[in-house]
DNA sequence: CGTTAGCACTCGACGTGTATGAGTGCTAAC
DNA sequence: GTTAGCACTCATACACGTCGAGTGCTAACG
């Protein structure tokens, strides 16, 4: 059987009301609304065909019917309808940004302050994977006999730094040269292509052969670890508690227990290349806990290449159209204000 | 009346189960306690003059008793019998905290999970106030047309970085040179005593007047806010949400809100000087959120005189003696891995 | 032939009533 | 001073009946 005008407008208006009010929606409440001229009789016809297709599901013989996972991926495919968000609201919104624009960090922070309050769901931004970034500056500062700070400045002005140690006698002004000499031959290196470089280095300047050896080191490791937790931020945590689907404190816990890991939140919220809205339903998610929560990601850029993601997390009966807009519009303006510090 | 030693006995005895249990303890139940030679009777009569001094609740006539404030008050101030950790425990935790050494901050977040890990409560670590630190380096670095990123370093290896506007015409060896000597005359110096410091240099350096002056500014705006999101870290936010007094979500909700605000958080977990336990049970608190909410602290140190905070935040029926053995080991264990960075 | 009114049926939500049991306070006996 | 006994209280659990929202089916209607 293929969807026919009227099943995709009553699927519409069934997820309209789902996703506003959370209970099973009932053949009555539809035919109410305008816009749908049926009786309630009609409606329960149609809706019987919708559900053995699929795209209903019943909780019980005499409840209302209720979307299924189904559904929402023929909604967001389909059916929705681009809403627009007013120029007050993207105004307050872009304000908020550029209020915290000194620190690369604190925007990031901002942004998903920003886009949980907008959307009242929760909100994952990932930076962008480290190898993609460009070094700046790279910077030795003793802190102690044969020890000392490796700081990595990149072109997005995040600060990467570690302990390294160093061979014995190096006071501080060699260091400071050492820095330099690093500086002008690593900068606007990619930290991926960094082995290479490091390597004719090595060949060159054979008394630090050591020291350079275990600051490679250093970054590779950074590199595999593919970033440490403060490259995900999460905003809003607890906004999911308002909605009724988290109203039973275990499914609240198991929802937040995979916000406090860090790993597989980057894992959730990784994206290919593109700067398109991508929407993962309940399942597609590929973890448990998350069945019935969609997400929804868009990219930011910062840079020529590097990409990091920013996205909301919420009930699967999400506002869709909502998120979608503000994903939007959040990926340009998170791009803009971070431009800024090329 | 005072309280003799076998009403001691008998709140002791109250207090131990209801911290197991969570459940209005009755007079039954301590009878059969061994240790508790009496019948339920007789522990009805002093449970009722308990009751009349305010160290018993009872939720309803017909349930057991529950310790009040007071009583948890009396406990951790006399009743508490120090237990002591297991050396295989103290060695676990240890290990944790060492394997992680490599960088300050990735130290104090494996803290934090060691001690949620060890108590099953939320632990928070504050980190050392901004002003007692000592600078270490100072580097600015060009990030773009009269623009620059200021790093500094501490001496606890907390690399703090703001961006700054620098006059024009200067370049990255002019920045250089600049940072030198900005390390020479900072090097040491407390970060809440650089105002002084830099009017010195102002009144030499004439024709960099105003670089130095953004630089103090940004320095001093960030000893104001009093230290960004990343000085205080949270572990094991979830943790409560086992227990039962949290099966409601509302209550939840008021908890993990609390968690977000970082800015409470520091005021609640915010000590004087003395490095000894601290606890503060419920309404001590002053927040109404946290009514049912014990705080306990204890201090770690870094360096000679700047000193953060650790603690446990969980329900006031949690186990103190427990909870205060993990801490004082902690508060010890993360100052000798801390030192490491002097 | 599609649409709709009518009707019997289902099932969760809610309120009431009752039984149960844990725990108390009081009194009298030890 | 301690304890056994007993009447009393009250939260909890369970059974039962009612209510109402919603369904599926059938027959009538245009």
């Amino acid at each position: 059987m293929q969807l026919d005008e009227r099943k995709y407008l009553i699927l519409q208006a069934i997820i309209d009301d789902y996703i506003l009010t959370a209970m099973p929606v009932g053949s009555r409440t539809i035919s109410r609304k305008s816009g749908v001229g049926f009786s309630p009789a009609t409606i329960r016809n149609e809706m019987s065909d919708l559900e053995e297709l699929g795209y209903l599901d019943q909780p019980h013989t005499s409840a209302g019917r209720v979307p299924s996972n189904k559904a929402y991926r023929l909604y967001v495919d389909h059916l929705i309808k681009g809403s627009k968000l007013t120029s007050d609201e993207r105004e307050r919104m872009h304000d908020h940004l550029v209020a915290r624009s000194k620190q690369v960090e604190s925007v990031i922070r901002s942004a998903a302050g920003v886009l949980s309050d907008a959307t009242k769901y929760t909100s994952v931004i990932v930076a962008p994977k480290l190898g993609t970034l460009r070094i700046r500056h790279v910077q030795l500062v003793p802190v102690a006999e044969r020890t000392a700070l490796m700081i990595i400045v990149t072109n997005a002005g995040i600060v990467k730094d570690a302990v390294i140690r160093v061979p014995e006698g190096l006071d501080a002004d060699d260091l400071y040269s050492i820095s330099r000499v690093l500086t002008q031959k690593l900068a606007d290196k990619p930290l991926e292509g960094v082995r290479q470089a490091f390597s004719e280095l090595l060949r060159g300047a054979e008394q630090n052969r050591k020291l350079l050896g275990e600051a490679l080191q250093v970054i590779e490791k950074r590199l595999e670890a593919g970033g440490d937790a403060s490259d995900v931020i999460v905003g809003g945590s607890t906004n999911l508690l308002e909605y009724p689907e988290y109203s039973d404190v275990n499914k609240a816990r198991s929802f937040l227990s995979v916000l406090e890991s860090k790993d597989t939140l980057r894992k959730l919220f990784s994206r290919d290349g593109s700067m398109e809205v991508s929407i993962r339903i309940g399942p597609e998610n590929q973890l448990p806990a998350l069945n019935d929560c969609s997400i929804v990601t868009a990219s930011y850029r910062l840079g020529d290449r590097s990409t990091g993601t920013l996205g909301i997390i919420g009930p699967t009966r999400m506002n869709y159209n909502r998120v979608i807009s503000v994903l939007d519009f959040m990926s340009r303006a998170l791009s803009d204000v971070l431009s800024e510090y090329q």
